[in-house]
Formats: structure tokens, sequence, C-alpha cells
DNA sequence: GGCTGTGAAGGAATTCACAGCC
DNA sequence: GGCTGTGAATTCCTTCACAGCC
């Protein structure tokens, strides 16, 4: 297993997905060709992001649906359940807690945290919310390892100050549209998802004429 | 302008997204090495990125916030207000169109739809929810030319079909964790949000120990 | 000195093309 | 015939290095 593309990671974890929807419906079987279709990319593509991590399937036949699935899950989350938590329980992050895309994921969602006394102690989805304030805390004992930001984006300082801190902290899911520093030597890889950016991608494929994932 | 690389343009998104956050602060230039610390991105990208749609900056000074905002705005197409709608207003659904990133992007949320009775005609951030029976009058009258996909994955085939027919629609939002296919010869851009995904890739980076977007 | 803009070089990811297998 | 696996070729993207400007 040598350097695999970046690119390539993201489409194993679209495979994996795909994998386990045809599973459910009983499909034993798949060719390349399927997978691709179903993954809007090419049978080439799917043998070589394959390729990187070995030789999964039947000459002639296709990959195992169940055995394939095995594998990259195994690949992907490094066998590792991790626990991550959301910070900011407004209806972002309540949504995202009761999210459906990550059963069956290895990932569980373990709490939230506000500052809104209301909303402590309340359940959403699996988990509880916590109070901001015991967040170091919290995170040591449940053993939190991702963040999931949904705050508002008015109070981003103070949560890039509380996640310099925390230093279980390794990896961090950022929602709020605002590119966030931490104040840290350690690394914290960080995801921005924002949605507003995507909206003006889609206007430029339109415009194109083309599709993408 | 000849043919500009997908990854500019999403690097560009998030200039502008800076940007304008920089504007508001009274900040009039900003250096494209500035501007690649917001962004996570090198001085060198951010002046490529731009030289495929111009010659922005000022030589020894840098760029114009106000003016070079206004340019890359026109470039993504904000200048044209799209309108949007919301498939699906549970949880994610309602959480997004109340999203603060959307604001100042062009991009207008006006109409939720569902099927919940007891949900349609509720508003919901600045938009009313409508019955996804109504989806192609709504979509017509509204002049929606973009949907974002919020529904439970059981209900998914049945939302293709309206899609399929909707001939507005040419751009797709899916959050739901299933590749959409449409069935119309038509060209439908189509971003796919996998959540759990972003997970994935986000234990991949700290295994890698990196930093991405 | 400090900055932009850009060809050229280098690196990364995708597609091609075919060998090998059932 | 239909499929996988993979080096080689190609295309795409990023980084380098420097010319030009204030």
């Amino acid at each position: 297993m040598k350097n695999v593309p970046l690119a390539t990671v993201e489409r194993v974890a679209k495979y994996l997905r795909c994998l386990n929807r045809l599973r459910e419906k009983g499909i034993k079987v798949v060719s390349s060709k399927e997978l691709a279709e179903h993954t809007r990319t090419s049978p080439e593509q799917v043998r070589k992001d394959l390729s990187y991590f070995g030789r999964f399937g039947k000459t002639g036949t296709g990959y195992d649906t169940q055995k394939l699935s095995r594998k990259l899950e195994r690949i992907l989350k490094a066998q590792r359940k991790w626990n991550v938590c959301i910070i900011g329980a407004g209806s972002l992050g309540s949504a995202l807690a009761r999210y459906q895309g990550f059963k069956d994921t290895g990932y569980n969602v373990v709490a939230l945290f506000d500052s809104d006394p209301e909303k402590i102690g309340e359940k959403m989805g699996q988990a509880e919310v916590y109070d901001i304030e015991n967040f170091k805390d919290v995170v040591k004992k449940k053993d939190i390892k991702m963040a999931i930001l949904a705050v508002p984006k008015e109070s981003i300082e103070e949560i890039e100050e509380l996640l310099s801190k925390a230093n279980n902290i390794r990896g961090i899911l950022n929602f709020v549209p605002v590119t966030i520093k931490l104040k840290t030597r350690r690394k914290v890889a960080i995801i921005d998802v924002d949605l507003a950016q995507k909206l003006y991608i889609l206007s430029y494929l339109i415009k194109r004429g083309r599709e993408m994932t």
C-alpha cells in the first residue's frame, strides 16, 4: 500500500456506500462497470482505485459485494470506531446528530455541545447536549477524536480557542462558512464543507454541462 | 477564458467568501499571500487561479478586495440570482433553509417541499413549505433552477421520478447518502454531499497527518 | 523591497490498451 | 465473450522561477 491519491480515498468511500446498498438488495456480485455507473465514474477508475489496496476481484466475474465491502471498511476506517462530537446544537447541529448517513460507518456521535442552558441535557439523535464549558472534560472522558462544527459564525473565535486546547481532537469537519485557524503546534486535519460554495460550483457545472461529485 | 480547472473554480468560491469577509472588516487591499493563508493554499496558487480569468491585481500592492470580489462574483455567475428549493422539510432540510452561509451568495431558497400535511404552509427561514404534489407547478411559477435534496433515503425513488420530469431543474445538491439517477436526456449537474464520506476522509487525513478542504 | 502574472517544469491523477484468466 | 489488474501514455493540476511593475 504505497501512496494512495486522496481522490482515490474519496471514491473508495463511495464504493463502500454503494456496495452496502447492493448487499442489502441481495446482490452478490458486481462488476467494475456496474460499480462505476452507480458512483459516476469509469470502470478503469474503479479497478485502478481498488488496485492500490490489493486484488479483490475474480477475473471474468467481478467483485463479491460482501467481501469487497468488508475489505474497504477495513481500509477506510483503520478498523477504529472513532467517537465524534458536534459543537453547536442549533438547527444544523441537531440535524447532523440525526443524520442517517452516519449509520454503519463506525463513527458515533457521542455528544453535542452548546452554551444555551435550555438545550443542555436534551437528547438529540443518540447523543446528549453538554455544556460547552465542560468541553475539554467530556472530550477526554468520552474519548472523542473528531469534532463537527455547526455554530453560528459569530462564536467561531471562542470555539477556535477551545479546539486549540483540546489535545484529543485530531480532525474537524467545519460547516461554519469561515476558514478556521487553530493556535496549536499539533497537526489537526480540517475539512471545510461550505454549502454556498457547492451552489457556486453547481452553477459552474451547469454552464459547462457537466456532472460531478 | 480557456479551460479552467474545476479545482480552480472551487478555490475561487473560497476566495470570494474570504474577500467578502475582509470587506466587511473594512480591509481594502489584500495580497495573494494573505488570501492564501485565509484559504489554506499557496500564494502562487491564488495568483495562478485568478490569472485564468484576467489580471486583477496591482503590482507591488495586491488586490482591491471590493473590485476583486465583484469580478469573482461575476465569474461564478452569482449575479444571476438563481432560485433554489429544498426537497424534504425534516431536520436537515429545515436547517439548510436557515443556513447562514447562503446569505449574500445570490442564491435564494424560495421553497421547501414535503409530503407531511403538518409541515405544509409552515415558514422555515425565508421560505414556505409546499406540498410535494405541487412540485412541478411551484418550480415553474417560482422559476426554480436548483434543488437541494434532504429527504430520507427511503423516498428517494419517488423524488428521482419527480426530478426527472421537472424540466426547469438544472442542478442538484444531494445530501441523501445514495447515488441518484435521473431518467432524462437533459443534462443535470449533480453534486453529492456525503457526510459520512467526509468523516472517512478525515480519518485518512489524520493518519497521513495532513490538512485539506 | 514587495508584489503580481505567467511560461516552464514537475508532479499527480486519469485514461488507454492490453495481458491474463475464467 | 466478459471480466480484472496494471504498466504506459496522456491529461490535468500545482509549484517553481523569474520578468515586470510600483
